[in-house]
DNA sequence: TTTATTCCATAGTGATCGATACGTATCTTA
DNA sequence: TAAGATACGTATCGATCACTATGGAATAAA
């Protein structure tokens, strides 16, 4: 079988590539703060490939938001694989606290920091962005009410409000690490927050 | 003694209120997505006279935010009013949630969200706000290790880490809050977060 | 009234924003 | 080699950005 090659001429340059430069600079500046002349400079493409690639800026943004949480090691993946609420949310907090302070990459998190604040004109990515936070902390909160039901944890703990505790400290890990702290006292606080999970 | 009075035309508005309404509107937007028009618009004042009487949009800004940490209730007055660590971490988580989620304030911490990402024309104000913060969190510190030293705390306790816990969970409360959250729900997380401190 | 001072309102400045029109180059297919 | 399709590079587009030059209006002091 051969393999289908589309007519006319072919691009000038990787994707997958341009697309990882991208990310990496919406990581750094957010949605907002990154220009499509820092983009054409960085992917090193210019603007009219830019848009026949991927669409405008917003869809741009959002396919690099989608390759971000699309790792081989995604929120996802940490907690359907652990064994237990307690587990997957020391395992989201360590990754976390070491994906925020990467050498190669942007300080934080991508999902976390580049649109926490916009103009009206980007509301409806801000929401997207919500919306992905949001099933996150659902997944979390469904792992907790298991283990509720299995006996593992206590009745009378509020799944809710522990879910919405481990986002909220995983989104201050990532204010934290754009401050500057090292990930040594990253890690250390989330151990400290770990704490806070309830025992039997 | 008579009120002096400068000469000249007098201001046709008022700078405090004028100032309130760009707090707010930073608050809502952030830095760099709030815009000159929206400002003249939002405070009734046409853009000469918003640099005569504040400079330029960086020192606009700044007062805004020196106005944000400066009303009668601080997280400096929290600390210091507070019996001990404990009551201080909790008067903040508490004084965070409902002040997050107010009905006629934007959601969130103006000074949370407003830089966390931008562009690197704005890097000098990311990099003020964030001295502001560490310095929040250095004055938790020092709370938390005179407790120590008091005995009211174990010896083993790592200050740093648990300031550092603090500053995330009010950092990660404010992200709840503009994801929508409830003031009741996040009021619980916060009460979740406090289940981590160390007990002698 | 005159003069000095300060502020307001109009109407812009150059720069940069996201996005595109257009003509040429490079590919597959026939 | 011709035809069709796709992507390239150049050179912009109108809109908006933060910011300001200029002249008239409103006040205090002389």
């Amino acid at each position: 079988m051969r393999i289908a090659r589309k007519p006319g001429r072919p691009l000038s340059f990787d994707r997958n590539i341009a697309l990882d430069q991208a990310m990496r600079l919406f990581w750094q500046s957010g949605y907002e703060g990154t220009s499509l002349g820092a983009l054409t400079k960085a992917m090193g493409v210019t603007a009219p490939s830019i848009y026949a690639a991927f669409g405008d800026k917003k869809q741009l943004f959002l396919e690099a938001v989608s390759r971000y949480v699309s790792g081989p090691v995604t929120a996802q993946t940490l907690i359907d694989d652990a064994p237990d609420a307690h587990a997957a949310a020391t395992a989201l907090l360590r990754t976390s606290a070491i994906g925020f302070t990467g050498a190669s990459t942007p300080r934080g998190c991508l999902l976390a920091t580049s649109t926490i604040s916009c103009s009206p004109a980007a509301a409806d990515v801000q929401r997207q962005l919500a919306v992905i936070r949001k099933k996150i902390e659902a997944r979390i909160k469904e792992k907790i009410a298991d283990d509720v039901r299995k006996g593992v944890l206590p009745s009378g703990v509020d799944a809710d409000a522990l879910a919405g505790f481990v986002m909220a400290t995983i989104q201050g890990l990532s204010t934290l690490a754009r401050d500057g702290a090292r990930r040594e006292k990253i890690l250390r606080v989330a151990e400290a927050a770990m704490a806070a999970w309830p025992h039997r």
